[in-house]
DNA sequence: TTTACTGCAAATAATTTGCAAAACT
DNA sequence: AGTTTTGCAAATTATTTGCAGTAAA
C-alpha cells in the first residue's frame, strides 16, 4: 500500500489529513523496519518540532485500527508498525535468544481462506508473529 | 502439558522448583482462560499472602522461555499467558471491536512443518495470535 | 555449601488521558 | 461552523531491577 494509497483510503474513511499524518505515513512508508512510536518520533524530530509522541500513538493506533498498517508486538514491550509495502512476512521468534527471522508467509494462505469461509473473518496475514526456537539454540539446549 | 509434566521438565532441566513456582503452575494448569502476570497474583492472594508480584513476572518468564506456558499479547498491552493443557487454539483478535474468537490451529500444521524443514525451527503453534475484522465489524465498515 | 530464587521497594518504559487551542472539511 | 485532531503535561499501567536475605539442591 502506497503513500497515495493510504492518504485516499484515510479520505474515504472520513479521517482529517493532517501534516502530522501526513509525515508519520511518510515515515512509515519509506522504512525498510518495522518502527515503534518512539522510532517514529525521533525519525520526525530531525526534520521538525512539529510534533508529539502523543500524537504519533493515535495516529498509529487510527492507522492500525483502519488497517493501513500492521502491528507485531514481539515480547519486547513494545508495539511496532509497518505498512504492507515492502513485502509482507512471517516473523518467527526465537523465544531463547529473541532473535527474529522474517519469512514468506503463502504457506499462511490456506488459513486466511479457511477462517473466512468459516467465521466470516478476515484476516491480517501480512505480518504474523510466530514464537518458537531458532536451529541455533536448539543445539545449546 | 500437565502439572507434574511441568515440574518434572524444570527438574529436568535444572530449575528448581520453590513453593511459589507451584502455586503459579497450579493457578496456570487449572485455569479455563489465558492468565496476565496480575491475575495470576490476585488468584494466589486469595489463598497465601507469601508471594510477590515481581516472582510471578519472573516465573512466567522463565516457564515461557523454558517453553512450558505460551504467551500472547493481545493488544491490550499486557501479556496473558497460557499451559498447552486445554487444547491449542489460534486466537483470531478483531482489531476494531477487540473481541477474540478461538479457532482450531490444525490448519498451521503444514506451516509448523514447513519452517521445521526450511530453517529447523521450532515453531510454537499451541497459541497463534491473528489480527483482522470480525463478521460484525465488516458489516458496519 | 553453593547458587538460584524471593521479597521488598524503587525505577523504568511504554502508552494513555484531560483539556484547551488549533486546524481540517 | 462544526467536529476532529493536536500539543502539552500529568497520570497510568505493565514490567523490571538491585540487593540482601532465604532456601533449594
Amino acid at each position: 500500500m502506497s503513500y497515495q494509497e493510504i492518504i485516499q483510503g484515510l479520505r474515504h474513511s472520513g479521517h482529517r489529513i493532517t501534516p502530522q499524518r501526513e509525515m508519520i505515513i511518510d515515515v512509515l512508508v519509506h522504512s525498510e523496519r518495522h518502527l515503534s512510536a518512539e522510532d517514529i518520533y525521533v525519525e520526525l524530530e530531525k526534520y521538525t518540532n512539529t510534533i508529539d509522541l502523543a500524537t504519533v500513538y493515535r495516529t498509529l493506533d487510527m492507522l492500525w485500527e483502519a488497517g493501513f498498517v500492521s502491528c507485531n508486538e514481539m515480547h519486547t514491550g513494545k508495539k511496532l508498525y509497518a505498512t504492507h509495502k515492502h513485502g509482507p512476512h512471517i516473523h518467527l521468534i526465537c523465544r531463547h535468544c529473541l532473535r527474529v527471522l522474517e519469512v514468506d508467509p503463502s504457506i499462511l494462505d490456506p488459513l486466511g481462506q479457511d477462517v473466512l469461509n468459516r467465521f466470516d473473518f478476515k484476516a491480517d496475514l501480512q505480518h504474523v508473529t510466530i514464537f518458537g526456537i531458532c536451529s541455533a539454540c536448539q543445539a545449546l539446549l
